[in-house]
DNA sequence: CTGATCAGCCGAACCGGTTAAGTAACGACG
DNA sequence: CGTCGTTACTTAACCGGTTCGGCTGATCAG
């Protein structure tokens, strides 16, 4: 097959003044017409349209971002190394909700994975400054946040995952995690448990710090005995709080995720304990791991896919304009499984237990 | 403080346009002078450099991108359900070894999460006439990959991360498979078991298609009697399709992923059989859920992070013209953990055992 | 002293869109 | 009929870089 000169060869490279030229109208009208614009008229701009559906004409994201000034481009910076990536499931579904709906808006997603925050505010600097993204995503909300003075500052348009406690009156999503740790340990609590320890995350993340406020709260509602041990999220050290967490003998361990929750539970059942005869366990972000262990774990489940899609909508309403607001998605739904049970008397009673 | 007009407000607006009035140049002049290109002296190239450090330029990438025809962006197309990337931590530490090479470059990546093939061609297609991707990497690689040819006909630079038996002379690197499963099974073959089942992959991937092929040699050459089932990587298909393979009482069973296998072994537990006692397990894809179970897993394991890095170094290396290669990343390695035992004797008897 | 060569720099076109400003045609209206 | 306001376009500037042809002055061989 020939081809007309202009077509020329494997990639196509139809300009809007070619589709000018073939439709008989100026470059101008044609950008009019294909961007839905006023200015001309119906019968024009469906000739327009039709030549460049013809051309298989595309538009040049740089040309558009260069004299727009839009780069069609959000961002996202996760400030975590990669094995951590790695060992978090709750990142990729995340960034898959995110697809989801920029993929709607035919807008792409720059993601950059740096060490640490002050990485990442390097990288918001650099966005601004080349005009890199639209807006941005900020997870791992922390308590005083940095970020939150710089993207002012910069004037980039962001929408932040976490508390409005945390925001500091920027553009917010959230799950109500007290809602949930309530539910939790509430859960627990009915089930006639009155010591209770709690697995948590590094106190400096915002979440920690909100659910540390709520479990504190629950605890002295409901009248329990707990305690709190920080670590990092990682299996290794959920295990090492989770020994460390046993010599004040809970009869229920809380998670703050789904990891720790496992490598917990490896850890008791080594040491002769049963579950949920022994200790009660409940985790966060629940996830396929909860369901394929031995006991299964019950879990507060959320729909992390849907988090990260509704973020992301959040973010295009804040480019059209819309006021700062925060935003409920929606509260962990508690999962009961196999992990949760009634306490034994003599565990109630507070007798010595073999370990 | 005051500032002087042209340096206004919150994001920087600095052109190479300034730096050339400031520095008392033409722009080609600063344009030469920035890129290290002939055609300016030294002392020159020296001014306009101090100039730009001072007023903080950075490249505005739009502009560079419509001039030079390059994107400074490598793309990488997921086609997998959100939930699915949820499931295997694989991808994110895949994108963060690959992005850890990319912002040494300062290159961007763009991320997109699609259905099925069908749209990640879409992609590709898109991607191409809108210039938006320097190159691509190419994941997921299947048997007669009908990516290839697309690829190859739109010009866009790739490196498949796969097999070279499957990248049909595309520049790709790999991870030798068949050297893993060999180590797996003369493993399990010296410690005297003779009855194997594999719990595959999808066997569309060519991976899993590799390992099929591996599986099978290893399995005659070391005189085994051996079944495989196929799965679509999930927990659940694991799970049902190791209850299926006890059938044919096997006393080690290899796993293509490491889901599968924790999923596995809690189908085994439930059982009541013991492991290693009445079973030994290996997976693939070693991970910390390996080492959180009780007992821990055998697995190959192999460093996600450092292939996704590998794969993107070739990439730039293809966009530098380099020939089409096949790079051998690495082979997996064999860490055995508590799951490996020796079959007991009634076991190699044939005997029936509990279930 | 003259003409050729060349490094060093200038000016302007160009990439492919968007958009403000200008213009021609036309209908409505006093 | 002249004026005004719309509608439907056209023209051209502009976004911020890259790149190429051409100009200048210095160097150098002849």
């Amino acid at each position: 097959m020939v081809r007309a000169p202009g077509e020329e060869g494997v990639v196509s490279r139809v300009t809007i003044k070619e589709i000018a030229r073939r439709s008989g109208v100026s470059q101008g009208a044609v950008s009019y017409a294909l961007n839905n614009r006023p200015g001309v008229s119906a019968a024009t701009r469906a000739r327009v349209l039709r030549v460049a559906a013809e051309l298989e004409w595309v538009p040049n994201r740089a040309a558009r971002q260069l004299s727009a000034a839009r780069s069609e481009t959000f961002g996202l910076v996760l400030a975590r190394t990669p094995q951590t990536l790695i060992e978090e499931p709750y990142f990729m579904g995340f960034v898959g909700g995110v697809e989801s709906v920029l993929s709607e808006h035919s807008y792409a997603l720059a993601l950059q994975v740096v060490a640490d925050l002050d990485e990442e505010l390097a990288t918001y600097r650099k966005w601004a400054a080349e005009r890199r993204v639209d807006g941005v995503l900020v997870v791992d909300l922390r308590v005083g946040d940095p970020r939150i003075p710089v993207l002012r500052k910069l004037g980039l348009p962001a929408v932040l995952v976490g508390d409005p406690a945390l925001a500091e009156g920027m553009p917010c999503v959230f799950t109500d995690s007290t809602a949930a740790m309530n539910a939790a340990l509430e859960h627990v609590a009915s089930l006639g448990h009155r010591v209770i320890a709690r697995i948590a995350g590094p106190p400096a993340f915002g979440d920690v710090w909100i659910r540390d406020q709520a479990f504190g709260a629950a605890v002295r509602r409901l009248g329990l005995t707990a305690s709190t041990q920080h670590t990092d999220y990682s299996a290794a050290q959920g295990a090492a709080a989770t020994h460390q967490a046993l010599a004040a003998r809970p009869t229920a361990i809380v998670y703050d995720n789904d990891l720790m929750a496992v490598a917990g539970l490896a850890v008791i059942q080594a040491l002769g304990l049963r579950i949920p005869d022994d200790i009660t366990l409940v985790a966060w972000d629940d996830s396929p791991l909860c369901r394929i262990t031995h006991p299964t774990l019950t879990a507060l489940s959320h729909n992390v896919v849907g988090y990260g899609a509704e973020a992301t909508r959040r973010l295009f309403d804040v480019l059209a304009g819309a006021h700062p607001q925060s935003h409920l998605y929606s509260t962990p739904l508690l999962t009961i499984r196999e992990s949760s049970g009634r306490p034994t008397d003599h565990q109630r009673a507070g007798d010595v237990r073999r370990g």
